[in-house]
Formats: structure tokens, C-alpha cells, sequence
DNA sequence: ACACAATGAGACAACGTGGACATTTCGTTT
DNA sequence: AAACGAAATGTCCACGTTGTCTCATTGTGT
């Protein structure tokens, strides 16, 4: 099982009696070449196993490529998959490729795989920042390549964004809570350094303010470490004196610790989680959803047009969130 | 806002007072070079904004990359996302960069995918089989590429493969319940087109064959359309006449719309599910589980060792799958 | 002081392709 | 039949990098 050399346009060209120019015309689609020629290059091209260097093609263009890159801080996360799934199905349509990439979430590796990107000549770059500071990406923005920040804003960096309503979606999850007669209501979530999760955080205390409660914090349970389960957070909120009589959840993460601990309650705890999940209609569990395909395919089409056009303003673009009921957010608190 | 030049060796030559070679040196981290040198080319290096241009790179080095495709079908279900999550770990860990492409669940454009990708001369390709046919990538086999086919073995092309062991999974699904006594057992799954399908469905007939049914042929839905709602086709079932008393799924879909079916239904019904998913054990949902992440993995290990040697018999690998009894699996059939 | 090795740095070519331009080969018009 | 324009093909070189050589400079041991 030996391996066979790679042939190149001049290979091919040897081969049918032709200049590797003619070859090069072939397969560009380019000029004008008689049907016998082309039969008799592709017939080679066959034989040889050719194909077409896209390297030296790019090069050749003035390193220009059609990969766009899309780098995140860890696959895990449902949630960013389907942000994914939303960049990749717009830049396909515009015929560039996905090139994805993570962090493993280390703040200190941001920088070199975004180096590493860069070298191979992506045409633009959607990150979700997972660094606090990305002002290393400056020089690479002023040789006009598109830089979109996805999720969360960039530090330090003038760059387009595409941030979900993180603030205003929490607060309509509490108002809602408050409306029904709830006043110890629970926030949990982390890490609490996150972006979304301060939005969130906000939102949930601007609209316990609306109805007077300002003494929240001891209701509020954010860790920075992503291992403490939210379930046994839950758990210890319930069990200790003056439990709460609902729970809002900042993520995925939370809501899923959240919903274990709730299970079978009595009295039952009002729930609402942020970020929508498969089954959560079949569980009843109400949350804060919003159309994470959009995002990416937001995002995508952020770099495309800005591709089009380098000098244009930066834009913030915010994905909006909706309140979605089913039963576990209209659970009033239980008679005093 | 204009758009600066993008600075090349020979730029950063000339600001520094060198030849450009030494620049190669300097950013190759290649030969001798005095630390005075280094530092008036990375000052001049900086002030231009430059960075190496990796297509030159490894256009020179002979057309080798270190990038790696990942190709599928669709990102919508999760269950390749975490796949794909297992590849690029596994890839990251290695210093390869995953280039992820879908081919929209459309057979005939798998391969212009794959061959717009090899084009770009990834170093080895991942791929789950969406057409039926792979013998087009022969060629560039014999080319010396690793081709790994993930999920359902390529047709017509000798490859690594990694899948799961669908049938003995189904098969000890089916098991577990025909030892409670369970015998009319549906089968619900789509596309029935589908290799993971077809062998999942013997699975199940082996099974029953086991104690003697073999007249399963009326409980088995399997439809082309993956538009039908698994949750109405397991409605029609248990409304007809003779309805079944346990429900297996296919996949994941399947899961999804039978437990909406199932829930609350009396007397109750017994499933299981092939997929697991989360929240599941919150539903107290009986699976077929297995490690969709170590799947990406060992599909990526596959491509890295073939890559070190070419040479090498092909190889199947089996990823085991394991019952997880949770409730839902343990139901038993109703009196007579 | 001298030969010799080690180190630092440059000149040049080549990776495979496509752009610019030149040249040949036709078919068509008058 | 001469003249002309379009079609078909070829030549040469540059894209940005690095491997191979070559050469100059410095240090080392005797």
C-alpha cells in the first residue's frame, strides 16, 4: 500500500500535451479552452488524481481565503452549538467554510489560537471572548479583517457585536415572579465573573427594586467555581431557614441543578430558567428563551457585511429574549 | 478608517536592516540568530502589524497543513455536537485545528464539501457518511489522506470506521424488557434509510426473535420523512386496537416525541430510549447510553495514527453502548 | 600568532498557482 | 484572396515563505 506523489498542474500538463497554463485555465474555469483540450487535461487530471493546490491558489490571490473562523471556549455547552450551527449555515450559503476553534476556556490560550487563525489567512473572525481583554486584536482589525464578538463584548476592542437581552429577559422572568406575589426569589449561577451572568444578575435585582425588595444578595448564590452543583446549592437554599419561594436560574447549568432539586417539592417552588432546553415543554419548566441560531447566523452575517464594506461604523446588534410559560413560573407562593 | 498594508517578511527586512531571510528565521524560530537581531526585527515586526503568512508557509513546506476536516450532515442534533467536541479536543491536544463543514443533509453535495476541503489540503478527513456512495474519495486515498468514517462505515471505499454497537444496544434494550415480560414492543425511528437505524431495528427484531415473536412487523414504524412527529405516530399506536405495552426509539428524535406521547398515559407505558440526553435521569427516562464525546475522539486518535503510519491495516472500531435503567425501562406490562 | 570551529546572516531558488501579455490559429468579412 | 478579429494556447513571473549554500565574523586552543 504505497503512496502515491501529489500531482501538480505541471504534472498534468506534461501528461496531455499542454501548458500548465491551459491546465491552470481548466480547472479555474477561466478563458477559453477548446473541448479537446479540456477532455484531454481532465482525462489526465483523472489519471493523476489531481487536484487543484488551494494553497498556492490563495496565495497566488493575495492570501485571500473563504475560511472563516469561529472560535469559542469550550464545545460543552448546547447552547453555543447551536450558535454554531447558526454561523456555519449562513457562511455555507455564502459559500465560505467554518473554521472552529476552542479555548478549553483558558483565558491565557485566547490569544494563541486566535494567532494561529490569523496566520492561516482567515478572512474574518466571530469570537466569543473568553479573555478579559482583547485589545491585541487592534492591529489585526486595522488590516481590515472583520472581528465579531459574540455573546459578550469585546474588552477593549472596537469591534460589531452580537449580545442576547440578557438584562431586560431576566427581568421579565422576576417581573413575572413578582406579579404573582413572590418576594424571596432565588438567583442562582455562575461563574458569576461572566458577562451574561452580571447582565443577568442585574436584570433579576432591577426587578426585585421595582417592588421594593433591595435586600436580595442573601438570595443570590453565584460561584466562580463551575464545579459546586447547582442542585446542592438548591438544596441548601430550601433547607435553610427562610427558604425562598422561587428560583430563577442564570444558565443552562443552573437550571438543570435547579430543576433535580425542585423535583417533587412541597410546597412546590415557582422555577424559570434562562436558556431553553429539548423537553423542558414535556417538564413544564418555563424559561427565558431566544433563538441561539439566529445569533450565529447574526453573527455571520455581521462579518459578511462588513467584509463587504471595512469602513462602516460598528454595530452592536442585541438578540432578543422572550418569556416562555409552562408551568413552573406561574406557581404562586404558598399562603402565608 | 483606512486599511493598512499587510506587511510581509521583506517589509520587516527592510525596517530592521536585515535580509528576510533572517526575519524567516526569527518567526520560524529556526537557526542562530543574536538576541540584538531578534529584537530590532520584532520591533520593526510590531510596528508593521505583520504576521507570517501561513499559506506561503506551508505552500513551501510542500502543501502540508495542520488542519484537519470534520464533515457532517447537519449540526442540529446534539448528539454530533458532541462528537465534534471530542474531535477537536482530541485534535486540539495534538496542535490540529478542526475544520468543521456540513453538507446540509444534502447527499449530493457531500462531495463538493470534501473536495473543496481537500483542495485546501487538510491532513486527514473525518467524515459521517451521508451519501451513499464514497468511492470518490479513493483517489485520494491512495494520495496517502487518513479518511475516517464516523458514525456509519463509508460504502465502497476501504476506511477506518468509527460506529456504535447499535445492534447489541437495541438488542439488550429489548432484552431488558421481554425478561419483565413485555412482548408487543414498538419500534419508532426515522429515516429508515439510515445505517444506525437499519441496525438498531435488527437489534430489536433479534431480540423478540429471542421469545419467539416474530410478528413484530406491525409495531415497527419507521418512516422516510423525517418531518413526521414521532410524538403523533406513537399516539396512532397506542390508540389502535391490540396497542403496544412498551415503546423503544430509534434515536434521539424518536425519544423526544414518544415521551411527549407517553406522559401521563395510563395504564403506563414502558420505554426506552436510544441516545441519552440531559435531563433524562430528571424524567426518570431509561437509555441506551453510550460516550458520544469519546466517539470524536477515537475518531480523531484514528486519523493521528494513520497519519504517523500510512501504512497500516484499516480498522473498525466499536464504541460500546450500556443500558442505564432509570424508571421508564422498568415498567411492567399490564395484567391481563 | 595561527589554524580551525562555531556562530550569525545573506543570496538564491522553489513550492503550485494565476495574472499580464505575447503568440498562433482559426473562421469570417469584403 | 487578403485582411481582420476572436478564440486558443503559451511564456514568464510574482505571491511570501523557507531550504540550501555561501560568506563573514567571532571565539578558542595551542
Amino acid at each position: 500500500m504505497s503512496t502515491l506523489p501529489r500531482a501538480t498542474q505541471a504534472d498534468v500538463a506534461k501528461l496531455a500535451g499542454v501548458s500548465s497554463k491551459t491546465v491552470s485555465r481548466v480547472f479555474a474555469g477561466t478563458g477559453d479552452v477548446s473541448a479537446a483540450t479540456q477532455d484531454r487535461v481532465l482525462t489526465a487530471a483523472k489519471r493523476l488524481r489531481f487536484r487543484p493546490n488551494g494553497l498556492a491558489r490563495n496565495l497566488r490571490r493575495g492570501g485571500v481565503t473563504n475560511t472563516i473562523a469561529f472560535v469559542m471556549g469550550d464545545l460543552k455547552n448546547p447552547f453555543y452549538f447551536r450558535v454554531a450551527a447558526g454561523v456555519e449555515r449562513e457562511l455555507a450559503a455564502s459559500g465560505f467554510t467554518m473554521l472552529l476553534a476552542t479555548t478549553a476556556d483558558a483565558p491565557d490560550s485566547e490569544e494563541v489560537v486566535v494567532d494561529a487563525l490569523l496566520s492561516q489567512r482567515v478572512r474574518a473572525l466571530l469570537l466569543i471572548p473568553i479573555a478579559d481583554d482583547q485589545s491585541y486584536l487592534d492591529g489585526e482589525r486595522q488590516l481590515g479583517t472583520p472581528i465579531i464578538s459574540v455573546d459578550r463584548p469585546a474588552g477593549n476592542l472596537v469591534a460589531d457585536s452580537v449580545v442576547l437581552q440578557n438584562r431586560q429577559g431576566m427581568a421579565e422572568a422576576v417581573r413575572s415572579l413578582t406579579a404573582l406575589g413572590h418576594r424571596k426569589i432565588a438567583f442562582i449561577s455562575n461563574p458569576s465573573a461572566m458577562y451574561t451572568q452580571r447582565e443577568r444578575l442585574a436584570g433579576y435585582r432591577e426587578a426585585l427594586r421595582e417592588v421594593g425588595v433591595t435586600d436580595s444578595a442573601r438570595w443570590e448564590r453565584l460561584d466562580d467555581d463551575p464545579t459546586i452543583a447547582a442542585e446542592s446549592v438548591v438544596r441548601g437554599l430550601l433547607d435553610g431557614d427562610d427558604p425562598p419561594t422561587a428560583v430563577v436560574a442564570g444558565n443552562n447549568r443552573g437550571s438543570h441543578g435547579a430543576i433535580r432539586a425542585l423535583r417533587d417539592r412541597m410546597p412546590p417552588v415557582a422555577f424559570i430558567g434562562f436558556d431553553d432546553f429539548e423537553l423542558a415543554d414535556a417538564l413544564g419548566i418555563s424559561v427565558v428563551g431566544y433563538d441561539a441560531l439566529d445569533m450565529g447566523r447574526t453573527a455571520a452575517r455581521l462579518a459578511l457585511e462588513r467584509l463587504a464594506d471595512p469602513t462602516a461604523f460598528s454595530r452592536q446588534i442585541e438578540i432578543p429574549t422572550r418569556m416562555i410559560h409552562r408551568g413552573s413560573g406561574e406557581i404562586l407562593p404558598p399562603e402565608k
